[in-house]
DNA sequence: GTACCATGCAAACGG
DNA sequence: CGTTTGCATGGTACG
């Protein structure tokens, strides 16, 4: 959910082929190369929309026209100003200028325009500014890749601010178009309104939120679209289709992948069953009697620290990994075992899912600074929405045609440029740190976990978001620009934030890496542990030589400092990648063959971080070298053929 | 057929 | 002679 689309032009118009395209650009959240604003209208303008329940109830009564402020069925034009006590209604209110009949809001008094406002809800004053706060908080909010609907309704006092970016031709269509729009039509309040009570459901406060899209952009894309009223009408449904189409079903299919990989994850050292799991947590001595056991079922995990509802593995770990059984599917979503294996795995720690493989292959997926070509191909997605748009595209001029593909296909040459630049040097953001500095002085960034600026920018630059999502949202071989950086600190501040809000704690701020369930030749004397092979190469520093680099891992469990040492053994043509001095860590955590390790690293300092996980059965351990030699381990495989352990201890 | 990886095993090392 | 290091082999999954 950290990462974020972003849209940085939507163009639109037919192709020479007669194909229709509209296009986007995808980047790390708060990319820099946004030089125009972007807005989501639906906090930005509706900063105070309580809950969407209210969508419906409102609606049509509380439609009005001429209300303003001073209007009591329009219970509140901003969230400064007096309203009803009404709590879950909206309304729609149109807000007139000075030269409006009717009164005009104190913030839209620098705007020379009459605008509509839509779908207002009714609060309290003070209620409705704890809302906007809370609002405010979410990590989806940033102007990290979203779209944002306000500009359709012309906003207003940070018009200054935005640059547009238009060719002059273009610029002067917009100052005609302007004029137009400054007079929005009811037409558009209301295609808006009725969208969002047909999807009152399937569409939450987030998700509006979440979906920006440059006023340029939309400025330009309704020019397109026949200019004015109509022409952004058109664009208005237009959007608003994508949204349906896409981003709720994107979301809809994120939340499964997520929950299909954390299942799947957990699966990886244990079958699922119906009944009970003892996990327990160690606590941070890694003592056992310190432990704390948890049931799988339940909705909230006993660890007081970390008790967080089932929803909250939206944005867990993910990966390309497999439930036993397969795939989980919507009704899946409340597994047991989801939520648990986030405790299992890690109790307090907020979760960045980073996968650079795997079922992501949208804005959300993880991975998202270290491996642009993900995103690269995201942005193509938009011209894969041929389908969805195109009808309504037909009417668009013949103008936006020629230019507008030279001006895409620039921007694809540059965007994958870019990312390919990205991933020749920097396969992780620790990585990355790595690369740069530790080859000479590996301490810098393995040591004793003092957190640089350096590190912590550049670990939270491949971070993202995640993300992709930030996934850190945010990745790549060299430095990142300044502006990938900027990025990812924002990514960051958003996971933060959202860690906050979920009662997380946000000083740990830690990106999956990988995960390695151990066999018996990982836990023998010989101290090293062979780790996947694709996720060592995309997630650790890139390894020039095979006598590898030292690195020092945090122990989670015991804030211990292990320094291992990654390396590789020439394996045919290919390499074995493999953790050595291991053997104390395996010890002092008891670890055995069947449980895992996890590495994580943190985006702040760019250490790395580790964990071991035990997994246990009840009675008997596993027999001797389990079934499935191969276990694909990680987390790109679920593992599971391996015993069917039905008791999770974790290291804490 | 190929890649991955678990592990066997021989060589090297050191007490 | 026990331990460590490093390579080779072979089973499994996957394309």
């Amino acid at each position: 959910m950290n990462s974020s689309m972003h849209v940085n032009e939507i163009g639109s118009g037919l192709e020479e082929s007669g194909e229709m395209w509209i296009e986007g650009e995808m980047e790390m959240d708060g990319g820099g190369v946004v030089d125009d604003e972007e807005k989501s209208i639906f906090y930005d303008e509706f900063p105070s929309l309580p809950d969407f329940p209210c969508i419906s109830s409102a609606s049509s009564s509380s439609l009005s026209t001429g209300g303003g402020c001073s209007s009591s069925a329009a219970a509140s034009c901003s969230s400064s100003s007096s309203s009803s006590s009404a709590t879950n209604s909206w309304a729609i209110v149109k807000v007139e200028n000075d030269d409006g009949v009717e009164k005009s809001q104190p913030q839209d008094s620098g705007v020379a325009k009459t605008e509509d406002r839509i779908a207002l809800p009714e609060h309290e004053p003070d209620e409705g500014m704890d809302v906007l706060e809370d609002f405010g908080d979410m990590d989806l909010l940033d102007s990290s890749g979203m779209w944002d609907p306000s500009s359709l309704f012309s906003s207003d006092d940070e018009d200054k601010t935005r640059q547009m970016v238009m060719d002059g031709q273009e610029e002067k269509e917009k100052l005609k178009e302007d004029e137009e729009q400054s007079r929005p039509s009811e037409d558009l309040a209301m295609v808006f309104f009725e969208w969002l009570k047909s999807n009152k459901e399937s569409i939450s406060p987030e998700d509006l939120r979440s979906i920006k899209l440059k006023r340029s952009t939309i400025e330009c894309a309704a020019s397109r679209l026949g200019g004015g009223k109509e022409g952004m009408k058109q664009l208005l449904k237009l959007i608003l289709a994508w949204v349906q189409n896409h981003h709720l079903q994107k979301k809809k299919s994120r939340e499964e992948e997520y929950i299909s990989a954390a299942a799947g994850a957990a699966a990886a050292s244990f079958q699922y069953q119906p009944q009970a799991y003892p996990i327990q947590v160690q606590g941070p001595s890694a003592n056992a009697d310190s432990s704390t056991w948890i049931h799988p079922n339940s909705a909230y995990l006993t660890d007081p620290q970390s008790s967080f509802p089932h929803h909250m593995m939206m944005g867990f770990v993910g990966g390309d990994v497999s439930f036993p059984g397969g795939p989980l599917n919507s009704s899946n979503q409340h597994h047991p075992f989801s939520p648990d294996y986030h405790q299992m795995i890690d109790s307090n720690v907020s979760w960045t899912p980073h996968f650079s493989y795997g079922p992501f292959s949208d804005s959300s997926a993880p991975s998202f600074v270290g491996f642009p070509n993900k995103y690269a191909a995201t942005g193509q997605l938009f011209q894969g929405h041929h389908g969805l748009l195109g009808e309504p595209l037909m009417k668009m001029a013949p103008s936006a045609t020629k230019e507008a593909r030279k001006k895409r296909m620039a921007r694809q040459r540059r965007f994958f440029s870019h990312h390919h630049h990205h991933r020749q040097h920097q396969h992780h953001p620790t990585a990355m740190v790595m690369d740069s500095q530790q080859q000479q002085h590996p301490s810098r960034l393995v040591g004793n976990g003092n957190c640089t600026t350096t590190a912590a920018q550049s670990s939270s630059g491949s971070w993202v978001m995640w993300s992709s999502s930030s996934p850190p949202s945010s990745s790549s071989p060299t430095l990142l620009s300044p502006d990938a950086d900027q990025t990812a600190m924002q990514t960051q501040q958003r996971q933060i934030s959202s860690d906050r809000r979920q009662g997380w704690k946000p000083e740990k701020n830690l990106r999956f890496l990988l995960q390695k369930v151990l066999k018996q030749s990982d836990v023998g004397n010989l101290g090293r542990i062979v780790l996947p092979k694709k996720e060592a190469e995309t997630h650790l520093p890139e390894l020039e030589a095979r006598d590898g680099i030292s690195i020092a891992m945090e122990d989670i469990g015991t804030s211990r400092i292990w320094n291992m040492r990654y390396r590789f053994w020439p394996n045919n043509k290919s390499r074995m990648y493999l953790l050595e001095n291991t053997g104390d860590f395996v010890r002092t955590n008891g670890l055995q063959e069947g449980d895992f390790i996890v590495i994580y690293s943190d985006t702040k300092c760019g250490k790395y971080m580790i964990r071991g996980v035990k997994v246990r059965k009840p009675e008997s351990k596993p027999e001797g070298k389990s079934a499935g030699k191969t276990q694909r381990t990680s987390s790109s495989h679920s593992a599971t053929k391996g015993d069917g352990s039905t008791s999770v201890s974790c290291n804490r």
